[in-house]
DNA sequence: ATATTTACAATCATTCATGTATGTTTGTAT
DNA sequence: ATACAAACATACATGAATGATTGTAAATAT
């Protein structure tokens, strides 16, 4: 029975690739470990040898994927900020490439999207989901702080505002991607609501 | 015990309010008809009179209320059609202007955002929800449609990118908000971001 | 070569939510 | 006054998921 130990961490991924798959398919509150073992290949003994519980794997899960606006800002700490508006849009609409080609980390976002709750005690996973998030929003936060300071911000957008207008909209954007199981092109829509928005940020661009 | 219809039909009022409450608290899934009616005030006996079971409370509690877009639309219906862009930037300020006053729909909108699971094999519950999504973003479409014929598009947006645009804008803003505990203006921003993708919209505005 | 630990499988007990069935009281119609 | 139905409460039966325990074969350490 007792496999090596490269078998052993094949069984590790083996259950996470079949979590992905019924979390997406029946979200995570309908999965049972039952269902996620065999879709494995393997008994409840095997997943709970692994984890500590079901809240556990999604936790795995959750920790495999950057979400979308973490690699923003790194491209834009990577590529230097002498413009960060400009590096705001080419970081998106970079990210959004990335994503409409990757179809695991798209049902991993689907699974914390749409077959999560986020509800009152929140579970560790969607906790981390949500400081992951508000990280995100500082980071962006900072990045339109030193555009304001370069007096490039356009008079009608403030700071917070910025920012937030930003992460909404790319939250938002990849949620109903997801939701409407992905009848619209992304990159093309994203692209255009980006460079949208950010333009109307540049200052003497909007109206 | 059996009170007059009136009684009864408070009852029914009392068990969806305390089913919009223990949904936000738990989550869809992890909420008990138990739970509701003891909150209530009732046992689950009177749960199971009003309603089949607890898919059946959820659609109650949605069909209560009206999905933002729809009252978009129906603004920009009732206020003729002269400016199609301009009525769904004036419409969907006001939308967000009503809703951060109504608690009671925000709870509602928390619950089917954030605390029901999407899943492939949904709810019908679930459904509604995505369909009258989809029916909004159709009545969106035409609006933008008949700017579009009106030569008042610009030309760097198709007619499904705008409205898809305005729709991920829009279920986004909501979304963030919603999550981050009503942390931001949402009137405030929202403004700027419907201003600004609107705006960018116009033929000759944008850049 | 033996002991020990790893990596599971198999079984079990418990909890919990659900659905149903039945009981009970009280309006309401006749 | 009586019969019936509405509006629940109470009790029960069921199934599903969980967590814990135990068993066990093979790998690894000594």
């Amino acid at each position: 029975m007792r496999r090596t130990k490269e078998d052993a961490a094949r069984t590790r991924e083996e259950v996470l690739t079949a979590a992905a798959e019924i979390f997406y398919e029946n979200g995570v509150s309908g999965s049972s470990l039952e269902k996620i073992a065999k879709r494995a290949g393997v008994t409840r003994g095997a997943i709970y040898w692994h984890f500590k519980d079901k809240a556990e794997v999604l936790t795995a899960l959750h920790s495999e994927i950057r979400l979308p606006q973490e690699a923003i800002v790194d491209y834009a700490i990577e590529h230097g900020h002498d413009d960060p508006l400009g590096l705001i849009e080419q970081g998106a609409v970079e990210v959004l490439q990335i994503l409409a080609e990757d179809e695991h980390q798209q049902r991993v976002f689907a699974i914390m999207i749409l077959g999560c709750e986020f509800t009152e005690h929140l579970t560790d996973a969607a906790q981390r989901i949500i400081t992951a998030n508000d990280e995100m929003f500082g980071k962006l936060q900072k990045l339109i702080e030193m555009a304001h300071e370069r007096n490039t911000l356009a008079p009608l957008w403030t700071v917070d505002a910025a920012a937030r207008g930003i992460q909404c909209s790319m939250n938002g954007l990849l949620a109903e991607w997801l939701r409407s199981d992905k009848s619209f092109p992304l990159v093309d829509v994203g692209e255009r609501l980006i460079r949208s928005l950010v333009g109307s940020m540049r200052r003497g661009e909007g109206r």
